[in-house]
DNA sequence: GAAAGAATGTAATCCAGCCGACAAAATAAA
DNA sequence: TTTATTTTGTCGGCTGGATTACATTCTTTC
């Protein structure tokens, strides 16, 4: 989604330091100060709310190659409304807020990805609302997979996407507001129908026309 | 949400021209080319999306004030992903995509503020992710109407906010995903409640503290 | 290896809220 | 005014999907 360049690269080098972490750790969290923005350089992480009864709302996920925690700093706000967990093992580069502003202005270039960026994000969070009124829980779960599919897969000739995916019923269950259990038969459908293909516990395939199946409009 | 200076509305008059769209009116709709932004002078704008059963499902509301048009040009795409019509009697400047970005480019300010208010949409569409996967019905109802009356109001000294609002039941179900009987209980509900106060067909108060507790969280 | 813990499968119950159908108001048009 | 149109109120029936409750299987840890 974000496209950094040999330069841009270089810069954030030199202002940002790399940290590790593993599975399951929390990158920040809600109500925390907000002074820092994130690069991902790899690993999945996701962007997401604990409500007060316990429960854990996801309203993103975030791959390599984007910034997170940008929307705080970009809207001035002082606090994180989100929390942001690695759902791999993920590297990731820190940059203070002066210093990412002060890149912003010194490159026009980079600003202009940035705000697309923003425009992209913003587009994509509408589809998603649209998403939730138009279409019941099964083809919610099959434009969510698709998606993963269709970024971190590998397209084959056959049209069929090859992809690693260990996300637990509990994880998928949170990205799309639904009960674990549902997520559960309605995955069995989808492997009988031959829409996704399994190894153990891992999709490592997705048909997309017939996922598409399975979603409204 | 925007805030414009003298001098970028001069700049504005300069390059854009303004056109008044009457209650009902659409002012661009899906799959059109996108070659220009609006600037919203007077009046309230949907921003929807027409399903193939026909039914509307809206994913945002725009005020005075406010751009709309704004997400396809600065990400570059060529056709209009959603709608936008007119909910009461809209004054608009039209600005041309060219035009806009060349205003972008030579005032880095506004461009900052340009940054700013794509940041502040995107944390606005997470939240009504959220609301969406939290909420019942009542919740994101309350939360819609609450909003509503925090953008157009005024608030009195007793806490009650005084609003001019003639939304049908009809528009009010297609903004937050629901059947337009349950939106008919729904605010008689609220109404006997205290939640809100009605002169014929127009919501003319709004009691925040009272809606509030039908929100969840 | 065994035991503990995590992740899945399945089934029965229950309810929010959609849908259809229609009556009653309110507004607009004639 | 009368008539047509739009908007609202109300009420059962129906159903998707949450919830509860276990059983099973896979993964770690010891």
């Amino acid at each position: 989604m974000f496209e950094i360049d040999e330069e841009e690269l270089e810069y954030l080098n030199q202002i940002a330091s790399e940290i590790k972490y593993p599975k399951g750790q929390i990158i920040f969290s809600t109500s925390q100060k907000a002074n820092e923005v994130y690069y991902i350089k790899s690993g999945l992480v996701k962007i997401y709310r604990t409500t007060s009864d316990g429960r854990q709302v996801s309203v993103a996920l975030r791959y390599p190659g984007d910034f997170i925690g940008l929307a705080e700093v970009l809207s001035n706000i002082s606090e994180r409304e989100y929390s942001a967990e690695a759902m791999d093992n993920v590297a990731i580069q820190i940059i203070w807020k002066d210093g990412f502003k002060k890149m912003m202005a010194e490159m026009p270039i980079f600003s202009e990805k940035i705000v697309r960026l923003m425009s992209d994000r913003l587009r994509e969070a509408q589809n998603t609302i649209y998403d939730f009124i138009m279409n019941p829980i099964q083809g919610r779960l099959a434009i969510f997979l698709l998606a993963m599919a269709e970024r971190s897969g590998d397209k084959g000739a056959d049209g069929i996407i090859r992809v690693h995916l260990r996300v637990t019923q509990e994880e998928l269950a949170c990205v799309i507001g639904s009960a674990r259990q549902t997520i559960s038969s309605l995955l069995n459908l989808f492997k009988e129908d031959g829409s996704i293909q399994y190894e153990g516990r891992e999709i490592v395939g997705v048909n997309p026309n017939k996922l598409k199946t399975w979603i409204q409009e």
